[in-house]
DNA sequence: GGTTTTCGGATATGATATATCCTTAATTCC
DNA sequence: GGAATTAAGGATATATCATATCCGAAAACC
């Protein structure tokens, strides 16, 4: 049970754009080569966070992406469900319909109970995520990175959104 | 990011398992055959959890699984883990170490902040699990389930244990 | 008009989950 | 002792999905 890499590069790009001057792009050229990733598949993450409607986009030269909204008013949650899917980790097959002793017809009138144990830790580990606001990643970043390379970092990404 | 159909078939055969006589021991047909499931295949999630100690077996007729200790002493994170392996579910590739503007030999003192969130997520859902024994789930059924077909569930099944 | 960009579709490849088969060794029963 | 039954584990096949690349269309900027 392993999350797709581009939940991680989701989540640092989108640290980088919530770092960014208001109203400015970055394009998926210079988020893939600050991180060093394959230009063309970080693309289909970025392209999820734009359905889910976390960034705004522009085409053109200075195009790009920037955050739809405050990063204050994005979580975790919200990134992670974008690329990967909001799909429960456990699915019930529900094996226990297949007990031979079965009365015909018998109906259950709850979903298994195993299956609402796995459910109840799914939704702790979404909690986790929900309560966590990228502007929360920001400030741990800002203090722990050294403000010279942050600085630096955010020069070198604005000189290639043009 | 979906868990093993395995973890599933292991959960509830464990719950069987929980339910029986004493010193009884119950096949992989057995168990297979209850839930619907194929036996070659079940058979290696049993293994799983023999690799783990969770259960013990013995060969030959009459012989088969049965728990390794009580009910009470095992949680649903020993079952998850012994089939899922217990990796977390987001791995770090440390991909600010490709920075560009970092400096030559520049070295980061504590893991990656990402990181550290989804890893306490994780630990969340660990946790979760962790809290549910095996006994818990034991309860909730034998109340949840009739007690008829409770009784010859485990009367069909003891008798192909032989 | 030419360049740069996002977006979506098509495709290729690699890894992993699912599933089956077979052999070996241990145990039980006759 | 011999036949039947069982777990264990290796080998293999298949299907699904993650990873990755390429291309064409539409939009924005110069």
């Amino acid at each position: 049970m392993i999350l797709k890499s581009q939940v991680e590069w989701a989540l640092h790009c989108c640290a980088i754009l919530a770092g960014l001057p208001e109203g400015r792009y970055l394009s998926t050229k210079a988020l893939a080569e600050l991180h060093g990733l394959p230009k063309e598949y970080l693309s289909k993450a970025l392209q999820s966070l734009s359905q889910a409607s976390l960034v705004n986009t522009t085409l053109g030269p200075s195009g790009g992406y920037r955050l739809a909204r405050a990063s204050s008013e994005i979580n975790f949650l919200d990134i992670v469900e974008a690329v990967e899917g909001s799909a429960r980790s456990f699915t019930c097959t529900n094996i226990r319909e297949n007990n031979p002793c079965r009365a015909e017809g018998y109906c259950d009138s709850k979903p298994c109970a195993v299956a609402r144990i796995m459910w109840e830790a799914d939704e702790a580990w979404r909690n986790t995520l929900r309560r966590v606001r990228l502007s929360d990643l920001v400030s741990i970043l800002s203090e722990e990175v050294p403000a010279e390379l942050w600085q630096s970092t955010f020069a070198w990404v604005l000189k290639r959104a043009g």
